[in-house]
DNA sequence: GAATACCCGACTTCTTCGGTCCGAGTTCAG
DNA sequence: CTGAACTCGGACCGAAGAAGTCGGGTATTC
């Protein structure tokens, strides 16, 4: 029902740890599986595929561990999403497999496709970044907003 | 992730499906599911829980049915969504049952919550008018659109 | 070469979703 | 008044997906 996977959810936590450790070269998964209390196997996993899509750079060995491959700015939580959960669809007519057999019929598919395309520009606003620099602010001076248009 | 129900796809075709009909006094479940190819009993269903949400009106018996309670252009995409499939959380922390274990320590909740309810904006400011008067424009001088603020 | 860490597929468990069935109650035409 | 046409509402089930686990394999460093 529209809900984020844990998944995906957990994923943009690594990555925003991540963001707030530039100093360290590396973090292993079970460093920041700790940090939050996540299972570590399955974190485990996600940065697997995070560092398949681009996302991370791993290093295997002693003292090794992933890092951004880009910087925190200029990588979006859609992208996060997407190599998490894969392709990005509100509705279930992905014209895929599995896909919905009323497609045809359908005629509430197009608007749908607006408001999908119009949520998935909300997720490409977003950078790492910024949900690490809305940490607990001391003084609220910081606001970052964005205006997204979404035309029917 | 991150997809809608079924349900209330189901929901909104109907509800636009009457919008279509305002000459119809009234329209039974089984009339809306044949007209798209919906499982009827479960289309049926759906009605049941809209009606109890007061988005639609029933009258049972011969020629009975269901109709709107209320005008087109008031009722949002959102309130649809959320009479179907209850309260609306991208997030699995829903401060109810079955939460996160993890919210306390969790830094990433709070940026997530804004989201959130940015796409709730989004459909909120989505009528099933909307969805009704896109038909397949022959003249596509019909233009809607509107400015949804991402604060982070 | 041993410790550390990534890599990756298979597997189990649990929840939800999509869908069906059936036994009521209601209304109205004939 | 009787029965067809409809709504109502819960129980039920199978399939799919999500969350998490296990185990074996490979790379890197000390
Ligand atoms: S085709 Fe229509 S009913 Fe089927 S998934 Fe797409 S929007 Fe929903
Ligand atoms: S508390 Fe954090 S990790 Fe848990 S569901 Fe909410 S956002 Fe996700």
């Amino acid at each position: 029902m529209l809900k984020l996977t844990k998944k995906a959810d957990y994923g943009l936590m690594a990555l925003k740890y991540l963001a707030e450790h530039p100093e360290m070269p590396a973090l292993s998964a079970k460093d920041i599986a700790d940090a939050y209390g996540i299972p570590a196997q399955l974190l485990a996993k996600i940065l697997q595929q995070l560092t398949k899509s681009g996302l991370l750079r791993s290093h295997a060995g002693m003292n090794g561990g992933y890092a951004l491959a880009r910087e925190a700015r200029e990588v979006s939580a859609f992208e996060v999403i997407l190599a998490i959960d894969g392709p990005f669809f509100i509705t279930s007519c992905t014209k895929g497999k599995t896909g919905c057999e009323l497609t045809p019929s359908c005629t509430i598919r197009e608007p749908l496709a607006r408001v999908n395309d119009t949520i998935a520009g909300v997720l490409k606003s977003i950078s790492i970044q910024d949900l690490a620099e809305h940490e607990h602010p001391p003084g609220h001076a910081r606001e970052a907003s964005a205006l997204v248009e979404l035309t029917l």
